[in-house]
DNA sequence: GTCTATAGGCTGATAGAC
DNA sequence: GTCTATCAGCCTATAGAC
């Protein structure tokens, strides 16, 4: 399975032989139809795995009492650390989610919405006690998670333009990414005015 | 061609079949071959001709006397225009990028460099004369087309589960979109205080 | 459970007529 | 330039031995 998602991942489906995937993971192309019933059900498996995993962790957060800048900050830097370390998850998720899904079935979907559940969550918890001026919960999401899954799916392109000096710069570190988004996205998002005189909206 | 982009940039290269391109197109599946030089041919030339146009666009902010707050505006305006109307060309990118631009040959390349060449020097502008506070221009360019590129290539996903009503929105339109983000990017970037007191550096 | 050998299907490219 | 027919290669899945 660590081999087929970092292939699947690279490549894509289509892209990915099935016994490249076999070969990388020193085992026979056979194996991978017997236990998991082929390329297709390997694919979702992974997928399941991969997701369900990311979301857990992401979910941790969703009940923590801390205000929503502070919780907003930990998400940025949770979510980073997650995909740090499993860099295949981005590049999936963008993948399924430039071809609509085609491979997410009833059991993968609902990753897709519990993590914009959380941000959702940060969000209006922000709004609501005016930590945040009025934003839009999904548009937010979208700029927030965009941010950080590009970071991390052009890494590969990043490092090839800088190594073949097409752009001229060091490769920046996914802690500097961090404290970049989690400024951009603090200032972004913070009240107008400081919180003393709030617009009441009985 | 049109064919092509739509069909490449929805499944991949190796998702795509030469005789669904064809058949798309209405044209016989040898005059690839013959006018392309095959299908990798085909989508060099797409690549290509897709990058060059967009780059050729948002160049014409590059001379532009408009203070950095201004261009930044106009950049995500025309940036989302451009890929509204061709929602094929962030997709290719991003499909590119995560593979690590396999099929970008010199010719390409510096399509990539350019965009970024571009947002940097917006940002330059900026932090030289103290519209916008110090950042990496790296990091917000990462952030800023990335919030951009995702908006469009995760409308398929979008779509889907919206209308399967696993997320319970509103398809969000392009044009909030664009306002979202030049809102949060002119918030991120301000100038800390108000430019009256400015941290000399000689 | 694991492996080898093979079948069966599909795909991209092209030879050659028009 | 355009089209039809065909080929050669590759890839996934599986039958069957161990």
């Amino acid at each position: 399975m660590a081999a087929g998602t970092e292939l699947f991942a690279r490549h894509g489906f289509e892209g990915t032989r099935v016994e490249q995937i076999a070969r990388k993971a020193r085992v026979n192309k056979a194996m991978i139809s017997y236990h998991f019933g082929g390329k297709a059900g390997l694919y979702r498996a992974i997928l399941l795995s991969l997701f369900t995993e990311t979301v857990e962790r992401i979910r941790e957060l969703k009940d923590s009492p801390e205000p929503a800048d502070v919780l907003l900050r930990t998400f940025v830097r949770n979510f980073t650390e997650l995909v740090a370390r499993q860099p295949s998850v981005p590049m999936m998720l963008v993948r399924e989610a430039i071809s609509g899904g085609r491979h997410l079935d009833r059991e993968v979907l609902p990753c897709f919405t519990a993590i914009f559940s959380v941000v959702r969550e940060i969000i209006e918890k922000g709004t609501r006690d005016r930590t945040f001026r009025q934003v839009d919960p999904l548009l937010t999401h979208l700029s927030l998670i965009g941010s950080l899954v590009f970071f991390f799916i052009t890494a590969p392109l990043r490092d090839r333009l800088i190594s073949e000096a097409h752009v001229r710069a060091e490769k920046p570190e996914p802690e500097a990414y961090v404290r970049h988004v989690q400024d951009l996205m603090t200032r972004a998002l913070a009240a107008e005015a400081p919180p003393a005189a709030p617009v009441e909206r009985t």
